[in-house]
DNA sequence: AAAGTATAGTTCGAAATCGCACTTTATGGA
DNA sequence: TCCATAAAGTGCGATTTCGAACTATACTTT
């Protein structure tokens, strides 16, 4: 017999808080001064799918509000590490691009979190990671639905 | 041979990342206006652990700073949600303590939670929840850990 | 007991977050 | 074409976050 314990979601998400906090404070130890999680993410985000979003587009990937998008890619700006263009299918919008420079330290970010994820996989079991991954991917994207239903 | 591919906690805390704004953006949505999540995560731990916890006590166990704790204590003051006493074992500190109210407004968030979570529950296999909620606590009583030493 | 160190909490200032209102440009009918 | 509506982005102000420095109290060592 299934549980339904509707609770159990209220725990998940108390412990996914708490993990939210720690991965960040790591991430952020490895970061150059100035920049802050939001910062790597769109250099990530801009690396990984490609450069040339616009704004908007990433303020939806992130579920942040568009007014908190444009401030982190002003910092991102003043480090010289994008660059914003406009669009020139849409005058409303504009592209953002990365720099060499943002290229760079996104390549070195990961490279020193390499040594901190080696450090942390030494003493946990990694195949429990494995097994959570589709999980955690499933319930995103069923509660990225119920948000937009 | 294990996979001991450090490039999954990646993964995984990005996953994290994002559960963690879409679960917060449902739980503020219940939430009576002028309190937000951290206001929300304090009640719910003096319910839970009981009142009379320490300032400091709580910010370790959200893995907040100590400043922000304070703010967030004198929102939940001013609202009336807590009240702070002295701590007659020591004089450094204060014991905070839940006011019916603030009991009222817990207990009133959770409900309309319930309903929230009943319909998330409606459409995804609980079992699974159940499956990972064990594997995060580890992996954060794992990076705790890690945190310290 | 005195001195040095550690801890709890606050104040302060800088930066981040985000809702609201606004401007500009696009789109989809009458 | 004209108009209404929608969408992209920004400016602004209130609140939040959080590190640094500070006060007050406790602990430890001699």
């Amino acid at each position: 017999m299934p549980e339904h314990n509707p609770s159990l979601f209220f725990e998940v998400f108390n412990e996914i808080g708490i993990l939210e906090q720690l991965s960040r404070a790591v991430l952020e130890a490895r970061l150059p001064h100035g920049l802050i999680a939001p910062h790597f993410t769109v250099l990530n985000h801009l690396t990984r799918v490609g450069d040339g979003r616009t704004p908007i587009e990433m303020a939806r990937a992130f579920q942040v509000p568009k007014t908190s998008m444009t401030h982190t890619i002003k910092g991102l700006e003043a480090h010289g590490l994008v660059e914003t263009r406009a669009n020139p299918q849409d005058g409303r919008s504009k592209r953002v691009w990365l720099t060499d420079a943002g290229r760079a330290v996104r390549a070195d970010v990961i490279q020193a979190l390499g040594a901190d994820f080696q450090e942390l996989a030494a003493g946990f079991d990694m195949r429990k990671l494995d097994a959570i991954k589709p999980i955690l991917t499933e319930l995103r994207v069923h509660m990225d639905q119920a948000r937009d239903g």
